[in-house]
Order: structure tokens, then C-alpha cells, then sequence
RNA sequence: GGCCCUAUCGUCUAGUGGUUUAGGACAUCGCCCUCUCACGGCGAAAACCCGGGUUCGAAUCCCGGUAGGGUCACCA
């Protein structure tokens, strides 16, 4: 039997990081075994679905690099892939269960439902459906619905049984059905719920492991129950633990920082840097290991080694392991990927002789503007920074004896440079700390920077110079 | 609240009854390198939620408590 691993997300927003991660498991373990990765689309809930939906997932996923065997865009031998364009299959499979007396029409008003809640909860119960056209008789029923009666179909769950699933990660399942309400599974728009379309469509689609998040864990019961009304044999279940805020207080939300998946790349996190991160949160290879590439991950990933609790997203790691993944890049490479987070004004001939200086220094892509903005822009000088350590007189006379032996050199390598600035502290005495240190901040503005001779030979001898020129003149001195 | 899941350093984890003075990574701190920052190297501090069992022996097994998370829709 083929492995045939599936993700179904909705198009209700912007693609969640977690879905990426989802999608990585996914991926990672129908390719392990040679099988396919599906990927279907949730799209029954009209009132929730955005414009251009689809196309964020599509783009998402392609953008992480995790693509799928069949699904939208590649269509496949059990599509169509999209729910919404699948209706009569839900219909059809809803019926049969109607006819056999699994499920049942179900009449109820939402001023009744909100009743039948309120009482619940007041008594401290469960807020429930009451099962009140559980028995009623299937021909008052459609002669109710001939006359247009708006309708849903609700899953006659079977009393005083035990529900027992087995998960690979978790073991043994066990639930009791009397705590399982009569699920809607049709709704009365023609509507599958996620319920019914889950289960009928993973069938059709010969799914054979279902990993999913926890959050589905206790309405996984309803699913084993459709199996065993349909006569269907089931998948493989694995619920993946959740994403929790970096305070660990509750399901990772917008509300506490990025989880749009587009939103990690275009801050300047690399691909590899986030999959790699998503991959170790919460699974280790044996070696313990904690750099591993896709083809690593995906020889080495086993779902039932996933750690069985929640856990935060911390962006610290992802910081740390972005860093590793920007210094692994030849220089050729960071520049292609650094293009677009090049400001407009920064001049292009400089380039090749900056991205050996920051790389190092680059924890996001982003930061590149941050780290080189001096080299071409003329910084603004903090005074107080250039007399930190040293008298106005010690100062002007540095920056003069300085001024007057680069505006000479003939050659402004950064080897020149620097001999010319080393014999002159040599020659006077000079603190190095507190001479590099005002020089830096004289040229540069920054306290922090990359070396200092090779910093001034990118900026060049002219600018330099009249950089310099410009503090000798200026009053604060 | 009912039901379900979970519980090792701040964070992610290794550990599957004795090999453990509980190991690694990130973060933190210190030292080295050094013109600053970063990189790199070395080092430090830092954890088995609590209480009962089982056992010669428990981070590891069982039970209870506690805490956290999830879920209770004609949303997924």
C-alpha cells in the first residue's frame, strides 16, 4: 500500500506557519515512503473564506518549496481536490446514511439551538444538541422538506459505546459516545461540515495517514464513527502537538507576533532556516542533531517520535539557525537573495565588496539596510560619541593628522588605509581603543561596524575625506 | 464546568528501571580572539511539578493531586 499523506487547509486568511509545519510532516512522510502528498482544500464554509484564499495557500506552500502530488493547479485521479466543487459526493454519502438510518433530518431553529444552550450550561452541563428529531419519523420528515423546509442532516451517534482509536504518537484513544453530540454533517446551505467531508474525502482519496493538529484530537471520535457507519477502513491517525505563544499562554495568535508563513520570508528569514526550525521543534533526529536539510529530514522523519506536548515558538532559535544558514551561503548566493532588500539608492558597485563584511553580522536578510545605510548615506555624528575617551584638543588634532594623511594616499585599499592609520597611532601613542573607536564614529556614525580599514576603503576615499572635513568644520567640536 | 491530551534547565529536547555527579542546542553570563560589533574557541550558571505506591533500585512503571494545553458550532 502506497502512503498517501494529505493537507487540508481552509482559505480563510493569511496560511499559518503552523500549516507549513504541517505541511513539512506531510510532505516529509509520504516522500520517506515513496508515496504522494495531497494537497485538498477546505472550502465549505462560505460565510469565512477570503477572496484570493487559494492562491495564498498555493503560494505559501510553493514558497517553502513543499510541493504537492496532486491537488489544485495538478489536479490527480481523485479530484477534483477543491470541496466545494465536490458537493454531490457529500450529498450522495449523506443520504446513504439517512437511508440506512445512521443519520437523520434534523429540523431544529437556531432560536432553539441557542435554548437547548443555554440550559445546558445552566444546569453546569455540556452545551448540546438534545437529540430532538433523533427519532422522528423519516416521512414527516420529507414531506416537511418537500415543502421547502430548510434542513441539515445530524449523525445518529450510537448510545453507551466506546470509541477506541489509536493515534502514533499518543497510543490508545479511548472516548465514550454518549459524550459525542449528533454532529450536523450536511448543512442546510448543501454544505458538507469539515466532518463528513474529512472522512469521505480521505477515503475516496485513498489517504492512509491523517496527521493533523491536536486541536482535532476530541472530534476524531465522530470520524471513527463515520468509518464504521460508511463501512470504510481507517487511516492512520497522528495529532500533531501545537504552536503556543512565546509566553505559553494559548495557541500561537496574530495577536502575539507573526504567524503568517509569507510574513517569515519577507522579514528576511531564510526557507531552509524556517523548515529547519519547524523541523526540530518538537522532534530530534537520533544524533540529536539540530542542522538537517529537506532530503535529511525527509530520510530521517518519523512521526512517532514527535514529543508529546506543546510547545512554544520561539523566535530565538529561528534567529540563531537563520544566521547559520546565511553563513553557509557563498557570497554569489547571499547576493542573489539579498536582492530584494537592496534599498533603491544603494550603489550596486559596492556590493560585491559588502556582503563578505556583513555576513556574519546578518541575523535576517532585513538587516542589511540597518548594517550598510552608512556606507552610501552620510550618517549623522553624535559628538558626545567622538569625545567619549579623549579632550576636544587630543580629538581635532586626530582627526586632522588623519584627514591630511588619507587625503594623500594614492591607493584607499584597505590595506593602505590601514598601515596609514596604524603608523599614526603608533607614531603619537595613541589609545587604539579610543582613537578606532572616534574614527568609527567620525566615518560611520555607528559604534558598531564592521572592520574599520575595510569599512573606509568601501566608502571610499572622497567620501571619506569630506566626512571628516565636515565634523573639522562643524562648531561642535 | 464535562471530556481529551500533556508534564526533564528560561526555551526546544536526549533519556525508555541501574551505564547519570541527568547529556546536547538556543538564550543568558564570564574568559579568549580583537579597532567596535559579529563570527569562532573555551567555560559557568540552569531542570526531572508535587504526593503516594511497585521495586534491591525510579526522571523512567502505576495511582492521585496540581499545572498547562485542546475541545465542547449549520468554523475548520
Amino acid at each position: 500500500m502506497t502512503v498517501r499523506t494529505r493537507l487540508a487547509p481552509s482559505p480563510t486568511g493569511r496560511m499559518h506557519i503552523g500549516s507549513i509545519a504541517m505541511a513539512l510532516k506531510n510532505y516529509a512522510f509520504a516522500k520517506k515512503h515513496g508515496g504522494q502528498f495531497i494537497l485538498r482544500i477546505e472550502d465549505t464554509d462560505k460565510t469565512r473564506e477570503i477572496e484570493d484564499g487559494i492562491n495564498e495557500i498555493v503560494r505559501a506552500l510553493k514558497a517553502y518549496g513543499l510541493d504537492w502530488d496532486e491537488g489544485p493547479e495538478k489536479g490527480g485521479p481523485y479530484g477534483p481536490y477543491i470541496q466545494s466543487q465536490r458537493l454531490e459526493f457529500y450529498k450522495k454519502y449523506a443520504q446513504k446514511l439517512v437511508d440506512e438510518a445512521k443519520a437523520y433530518y434534523c429540523f431544529a431553529t437556531k432560536e432553539e439551538l441557542e435554548k437547548m444552550r443555554q440550559e445546558a450550561l445552566a444546569v453546569g452541563k455540556p452545551p448540546r444538541y438534545n437529540g430532538m428529531y433523533r427519532d422522528y419519523p423519516l416521512e414527516k420528515a420529507k414531506k416537511r422538506i418537500r415543502a421547502g423546509e430548510p434542513y441539515v442532516i445530524r449523525l445518529k451517534v450510537p448510545k453507551d459505546q466506546e470509541i477506541v482509536f489509536h493515534d502514533l504518537i499518543r497510543g490508545e484513544i479511548k472516548f465514550d459516545s454518549n459524550e459525542v453530540s449528533d454532529q450536523v454533517l450536511l448543512k442546510s446551505d448543501g454544505y458538507p461540515t469539515y466532518h463528513l467531508a474529512v472522512v469521505v474525502d480521505d477515503h475516496l482519496m485513498k489517504i492512509t495517514h491523517v496527521m493533523r493538529g491536536e486541536e482535532w484530537i476530541s472530534s476524531t471520535p465522530k470520524h471513527v464513527l463515520l468509518y464504521q457507519a460508511f463501512g470504510w477502513p481507517m487511516p492512520t491517525w497522528a495529532h500533531i502537538p501545537v504552536f503556543l505563544n512565546p509566553d505559553g499562554k494559548g495557541k500561537m495568535s496574530k495577536r502575539k507576533g507573526d504567524v503568517a508563513a509569507l510574513d517569515f520570508l519577507e522579514k528576511g528569514y531564510l526557507k531552509e532556516a524556517v523548515l529547519n526550525f519547524l523541523m526540530i521543534l518538537g522532534w530530534t533526529p537520533k544524533d540529536q542533531r539540530e542542522i538537517l536539510n529537506l532530503d535529511e529530514y525527509v530520510r530521517e522523519f518519523n512521526p512517532a517520535d514527535i514529543s508529546h506536548n506543546s510547545v512554544i515558538f520561539d523566535l530565538k532559535k529561528l534567529n540563531w539557525l537563520n544566521g547559520v544558514y546565511i553563513r553557509k551561503l557563498s557570497d554569489a548566493k547571499l547576493k542573489k537573495r539579498l536582492k530584494p532588500f537592496i534599498p533603491s539608492g544603494f550603489p550596486e558597485k559596492k556590493l560585491d565588496r559588502v556582503i563578505p563584511l556583513i555576513k556574519e553580522r546578518l541575523v535576517t536578510l532585513a538587516d542589511f539596510d540597518k548594517l550598510t545605510r552608512f556606507l552610501w548615506q552620510q550618517p549623522s555624528i553624535d559628538s558626545k560619541l567622538l569625545l567619549k575617551k579623549a579632550t576636544p584638543e587630543l580629538v581635532k588634532k586626530q582627526l586632522k593628522l588623519t584627514l591630511e594623511a588619507l587625503e594623500s594616499l594614492d591607493d584607499f585599499s584597505d590595506q593602505a588605509v590601514e598601515q596609514v592609520i596604524r603608523k599614526l597611532q603608533e607614531k603619537h601613542g595613541w589609545r587604539k581603543r579610543q582613537y578606532f573607536m572616534m574614527l568609527r564614529v567620525a566615518v560611520t556614525g555607528e559604534k558598531a561596524t564592521p572592520p574599520l580599514f575595510e569599512t573606509m576603503s568601501v566608502i571610499g576615499q572622497e567620501e571619506v575625506v569630506s566626512r571628516l572635513k565636515e565634523i573639522l568644520n562643524s562648531k561642535n567640536l
